[in-house]
DNA sequence: GCCGTTTTCGGCCCGACTGTTTTCAGTCG
């Protein structure tokens, strides 16, 4: 996929052009790279499959970046963009990744300095060369400064998983305070991204002096980079920034469904208001200076003439359209799931026992849990053998006698290894006595494309398998897919009434969103599961029901929102 | 440079905060 290099030569572009003069040339690369960047299909493919035309048809390329793409793919170059770097030879992505830096303060620190990369800023601002030019001065110098230190430290993007745990203890603070009547998280960890940069917070209040004082001196915070009247934003000793957005109460929907973005949803519907005449803002919608709405996201959507839409869709990727004709689909909601399908117990290892496993679900208002232990090709994991899986089994029908007057049942399956060859590592006449069978690649992840599919394929195929976990095998910012091809996964999965796993495990979250959209597409069921190795562990459902959300997923697509005995005939 | 349920030309989302300046450009979201 050259998307993303592509998508990295536009942006660098509209940062050199932006260096001259910020007009709308720079706002269409920035869009184009967006756009790529965003891209499911492989701009390359298309561009074999339907030359120029088909680059053409990707919204934000016209005939002119679609030359440049073509140029790209061709020469693996872009003349104009060797002859921008010439011009300006500094590393410009990675200098404007230190806090307060933009593209004009690194052209004049190139011109007057020489300051090609972060090294050389650092060294500037070390022997106090930025401060005396015109335009900066000692706070600028220092800000620099620590920006560079933060960027030493910084782990990137953090896992939506760890970091949401940090927003709510925030957020807990806050709500502590007479002052704050309402609060929301906002941005991307309200959109459930997979990896979250920063963490927005909304709040509303009449009184936003006292919650700002309040913010800006909660204990780990290690930098205070804004602070005025209605905003401010700090960097905590984890390692990530926070903002923080105080308005009325009467227009909290109004900021709240700005301050959730994405910036492009955002774009999206201020341009459909300013269609019918109305402006919106984060004080919410205008006619004239008449305000009309604002003080719920409902609201604000409605007075613009769109249905509500759920924050996980929120990406600009036809959901706007839709909205305007009233024609979103109903997204599968977080309490819609009835029970877990893969779990762990101490038979291989995990933490609990599996009657513990199960008084947890119940708590939790589960109506069945199925336990679905590593088999025996997993040493490492204690996976079972065929004779554990066989004595597993008549311990969990007796634990469900226990069970059976509240209404809850313990299914019985397990985490069959696919080999390397695509045959299962428990024998076929035990794995036909379990209640269902979960199949999972664990082992020679790195094989080519064709033999992976074919031996994800020929697990399909064996009759007793009904799912696949983790069907692509990724680890968010560890471990990249298998190469599969998922089309073609997708058509056997079809064939076969295969269910796909979506796995809430924060560093899975696989089967991803637009994975997910193209499973719902190709008409093939999907289960989300947590793969807990632990009670608490469950908890982290709300994950796996996110990424559905973000793959537009209703309740129907998804079997574990079944009862049981519904959900059972999936695995007949 | 892109794009069209006002347009093939003339728009392109909108506002907050800082630092340096003395009214605003640059940066951020």
């Amino acid at each position: 996929m050259k998307n993303k290099e592509i998508a990295k030569i536009f942006f660098n572009i509209a940062s050199f052009l932006e260096t001259e003069k910020a007009d709308f040339r720079t706002i269409a690369y920035k869009r184009a790279a967006l756009s790529l960047e965003s891209l499911d299909e492989d701009v390359e493919e298309i561009y074999l499959d339907k030359g120029l035309a088909g680059l053409e048809e990707i919204p934000t390329i016209g005939k002119n970046l679609a030359l440049k793409i073509e140029e790209y793919i061709k020469t693996g170059k872009i003349k104009e963009y060797e002859k921008l770097k010439k011009k300006l030879p500094v590393n410009i992505d990675e200098i404007i990744r230190v806090e307060g830096m933009g593209v004009k303060k690194a052209k004049i620190l190139y011109q007057k300095l020489g300051v090609k990369t972060i090294k050389d800023l650092e060294k500037s601002a070390k022997d106090h060369k930025i401060a005396p030019l015109f335009g900066f001065g000692e706070k600028t110098e220092n800000n620099i400064l620590q920006g560079i230190e933060f960027l030493k430290i910084d782990k990137g993007r953090s896992l939506l998983g760890f970091i949401m745990p940090e927003v709510e203890k925030i957020i807990l603070k806050l709500e502590n305070l007479k002052e704050v009547k309402k609060t929301s998280i906002a941005g991307s960890a309200r959109r459930m991204k997979e990896t979250i940069g920063d963490i927005d917070i909304l709040v509303a209040s009449d009184n936003p002096e006292k919650v700002n004082n309040f913010f800006v001196s909660l204990p780990g915070i290690k930098k205070v980079w804004a602070k005025g009247p209605t905003k401010s934003s700090v960097h905590l000793k984890e390692g990530f920034d926070v903002d923080l957005r105080i308005v009325k109460e009467e227009s909290f929907g109004s900021a709240l469904q700005y301050f959730t973005g994405s910036k492009e949803h955002n774009i999206a519907t201020r341009k459909i208001a300013i269609k019918k005449g109305l402006k919106l803002n984060e004080y919410g919608v205008f006619r004239g200076k008449k305000k009309i709405a604002g003080q719920t996201e409902e609201d604000v959507y409605n007075a613009i003439g769109l249905s509500y839409i759920e924050p996980e869709m929120r990406e600009d990727d036809g959901e706007v359209q839709l909205a305007l004709e009233n024609k979103l689909p109903k997204i599968i909601g977080y309490k819609d799931i009835k029970g877990d399908l893969h779990c762990h117990s101490n038979w291989d290892g995990g933490k609990n026992l599996i009657e513990e496993m199960a008084e947890f679900a119940i708590n939790i208002g589960y109506e069945y849990i199925g336990i679905s232990d590593h088999t025996k090709f997993l040493r490492i994991e204690n996976g079972l053998n065929e004779s554990q899986l066989l004595k597993q089994r008549e311990k969990i029908k007796k634990i469900n006698e226990k069970f059976k007057t509240k209404n809850f049942i313990i299914l019985h399956g397990c985490e069959a290894n696919i080999l390397s060859d695509g045959s299962i590592d428990i024998k076929d006449e035990v794995l036909e006595k379990l209640d269902y069978v979960i199949a999972g690649v664990h082992s020679s992840m790195k094989i080519d494309r064709k033999k992976m599919t074919d031996r994800i394929i020929k697990a399909m195929k064996n009759p007793n398998v009904d799912i696949i976990s983790h069907p692509t095998g990724r680890l968010i910012q560890k471990r990249d897919e298998y190469q599969i091809d998922l089309e073609k996964i997708l058509k056997t999965a079809k064939e076969t009434g295969i269910i796909l796993e979506i796995n809430s495990w924060p560093e899975r979250l696989d089967l991803k969103d637009i994975y997910i959209k193209m499973a719902k597409k190709a008409g093939v069921k999907m289960i989300i599961n947590t793969d807990a190795h632990e009670k608490s562990q469950m908890h982290l459902m709300k994950f796996g029901i996110s990424q559905a959300r973000r793959g537009w997923a209703e309740k129907s697509d998804i079997i574990n929102t079944l009862p049981a005995g519904e959900l059972l005939k999936y695995f007949i």
